[in-house]
Order: structure tokens, then sequence, then C-alpha cells
DNA sequence: GTCAATGATCGTGTATACAAGAATAGCATT
DNA sequence: AATGCTATTCTTGTATACACGATCATTGAC
């Protein structure tokens, strides 16, 4: 537990939003939140200002607090400027490739490629999360790091959807072995145009998110 | 004045940290927040812990709230990521391009001519926001352009320093122009690729930059 | 029977009071 | 004289109380 409460309740209730315990749609009530957490409405009120200052629920005035439901589009769009995201820390990472960088990639590839031979979907989940961190760690550019972690929570939930899809778990992990490649040879360019293609949603995956979204 | 007083301090104290009126380092003090805008400090708190949720500035538990200082090598960062978001949205916008978007990039436009030709860098300071305002709008995707209005906002203070080294008002409009060519005809590529070098900072003008944030 | 208006109830918005921790200053001791 | 310890004060963190607005239900009129 964090030392302020109000904290401690912002990470709560974000995980909670992000697991989708909270719908979107959902209306978060303040004493509803203050009981269940054994807390007084301040802290509540206080991490849910921060929720909506972050964007993740929307205070409407005397309306209380509802759960944001970003919809098929806006994750799109979402995904879309993560590509872009994901492409620049790829382009970094090849141009200031140092040895720990180089290492962090180096094992969590391998166990994506582990937890990929076994068919192991949650366990690629997990592995593959590791992996894009590496790269966004090995651009070296705090804040595009931080941006990517950023974007790539409140994405989670929708990737997670994505590798249910049928073959999905094998192509994403030849796409990482390209991009590796990409990254190791120094090669920016290509990895940049590499990482944009591989999370970004193109075509007939698309409408496999929106299938999944659905289905939820 | 926002409905609620908590939403309307944050936009308050929000401008006023990017209008250097709190210099980075600098406590605020909650009372001395409440006294000054004459309401009580629940409505300060509640700015601050969405300004801390922003990143905008630190609250340390118990021991107050100070405005960040990104320093030179993290606002570069922050033009990086920038440069690249704005490409993605120039690129967008030469897909997607109707008429209205069309319209509003041709108006903006015409006045950045204007005010580069008076040489009135106060003005095309003003003009050339809104024009980066239009292609942001142009390329339809909610989600990006919440993304550069947010980073633009923060970046703000910078960009106006930019604009008073030697000569970076003509040599801004001629890379608009090329901008605007590309968009127009459709090439994305392009306008990708020009709208990185419009807006990041490569070689002397970091040197600019950091001089620049000095002399404040 | 349906629609509108008014009142009651519930929940948010702000203020204030109280508690706990951190910083600073003063005093004592080495 | 310098350093360390203690006490006081100031500021933050949390709780509670009160007020205003919104929503919903009930009643009355058309």
């Amino acid at each position: 537990m964090s030392e302020n409460v109000g904290r401690w309740l912002r990470d709560e209730i974000e995980n909670s939003i992000l697991s989708n315990e909270f719908s979107p749609g959902e209306r978060l009530d303040e004493t509803v939140l203050a009981t269940r957490f054994g807390v007084s409405r301040t802290p509540v009120r206080e991490a849910l200002m921060q929720l909506d200052a972050i964007g993740l629920i929307e205070i409407r005035p005397r309306r209380g607090a509802i759960v944001i439901d970003p919809g098929p589009h806006r994750v799109y769009e979402m995904f879309e400027v993560m590509a872009e995201l994901e492409g620049l820390a790829g382009s970094l990472a090849a141009r200031r490739l140092d040895k720990a960088s180089r290492e962090a990639i180096t094992a969590t590839h391998a166990r994506c490629e582990q937890s990929a031979a076994a068919g192991d979907s949650d366990a690629y989940y997990y592995d593959n999360e590791e992996f894009h961190k590496a790269i966004y760690a090995a651009g070296r550019s705090d804040f595009l790091e931080e941006q990517c972690l950023q974007l790539h929570r409140r994405l989670r939930p929708y990737r997670r959807l994505q590798l249910r899809v049928r073959n999905r778990l094998s192509t994403s992990f030849l796409e990482h072995c390209a991009i590796v490649d990409a990254i190791f040879a120094g090669n920016g360019d290509e990895a940049r145009r590499l990482l944009r293609g591989h999370v970004g949603i193109q075509g007939e995956r698309f409408s496999d998110l929106v299938a999944s979204m659905a289905a939820r």
C-alpha cells in the first residue's frame, strides 16, 4: 500500500477499471467506494479526480463519475498512436542500443519463444509485455518510455483479447524475431516499420478486435 | 469559469505553471492558493491531485506540491515524441483530407504567411499554433488530436522561445508550405517526414533551446 | 389514462475541524 | 563553537458536516 490513501485508491480503482471489474458506463458511487475500501469520501474523491484527469473516467458535475467506454473506433485510434510511439522507441533502440538493453531484449525474447512454442497464450501475454517494455527502455528516452507504458496499460485488456485470435501467437513471435534482428542490426527505419506493423491494427484484425470486444 | 471549482482551479493553476508564473521547483502552498483564489483547501487539493496525475507537478507525501522542472533533456524528449505524433497526424491528414479540413488548413496557412511577412513574431506564434491544430483535426483521429493538443500545451512555452531564434520565422513558414503541398497532394509519407523535421529539434537547434531556456 | 409539476430523497460539491508527520529553531551538551 | 536532540509550529492528510443540485416518484389536473 502506498503511503497516501488517495494514491493507493487511484491505483486500486484504476486496476479495477482496466481489469474490467468496473465496466464501461458503470457509475462509481463515492460513498459505496468509501465504505468498500474502509476510508472516508475525501480520498475517494481525490482518486476519482485523478482518474478523470488521466481520462479513465468522466466526472459530470453533480451527477457523479462513470467509467469511460472508449468504443471500438477509439480503441483503434489508440492502437494507431501506440504503433507510432513503439515505432519511435524501436528506431531509437536501434540507434542507441547498449549492452544492458540488448541483454534485456534477448532475455525477454527468449521467454516469448518458449511460451509461444508451448502455445501458452497467458504466459505469452505476460512475456510479450515484458518484451515490449524492454524495447521502450532501450530507446533511452524517459518521456517516451512513460508515454508508451501509460498507453500500454490502457490498451492491456485489448491486447489480451487480440492474442486469442487464431494463429496470432506464432505470427506475433515471428514478427518479434524480425524486430529484434532490425534493432540489433542498428536498422532504425526497419525497426520502426516492423513495430508499426506489429502493434497497429490493419484490415481484418480490426474486425477481430471489434468481435472480441463485443464478446466480452 | 467552469461549473465546478476544482476543475476551474486546475485550469487556472495549470495556466499559471505553463506561463511560468509558478516557476519549476516552486512550492505550491495549499492554504496560500486557497486564500488567493478565495476558496477552501478542498478544491485546491483536488486541483493539485489532478495536476499531479497529469504530471505537471509532484506531490510528495506530507511535504507538499512542487512544480516539476522538465529540464532541457526531457523537453528535447518531449519534442521528439511531439514530432512523431504530428508526423502521424500529417500522414493521416494527407489520406483523409476532406473539404472542411482543407479549408481550415488553407486559412490558417494564409494567416501564417501574413504574420511571417510582417515579421510579427507574436502573431506568427499564435497563427502557427492554429495551423498545427488544423492539421491535428484533419487527421480525423480524436484520440491522436487530444494527445497532440495536450503535448502542444505543455510544450507551448518552449515553442515560443524557439521562434525568437534568428530567421526561424521565415524558415518555419517555408516548411509549412512544403507540408501543405504534401498533405494536399495526398502524399502521407512525405507529410509525415516533413512534419517530423519541422517539429523535431535537430543539431544546433537543441543548443538554441537550451540557451533560451537558461535565459528565462 | 397520460402528462406535468412539485416535493422528497439521494448524491455530489465545498467547507471546516482535527490528527499526524515533517521542518525548523532553540537549547543543551560535548 | 559545533552538533545533536527535543519541542513547537506549520502544513498536509483524512474525516465529517452541511448545502445545493439533480433525479425520481407521486399526486393532481386535463
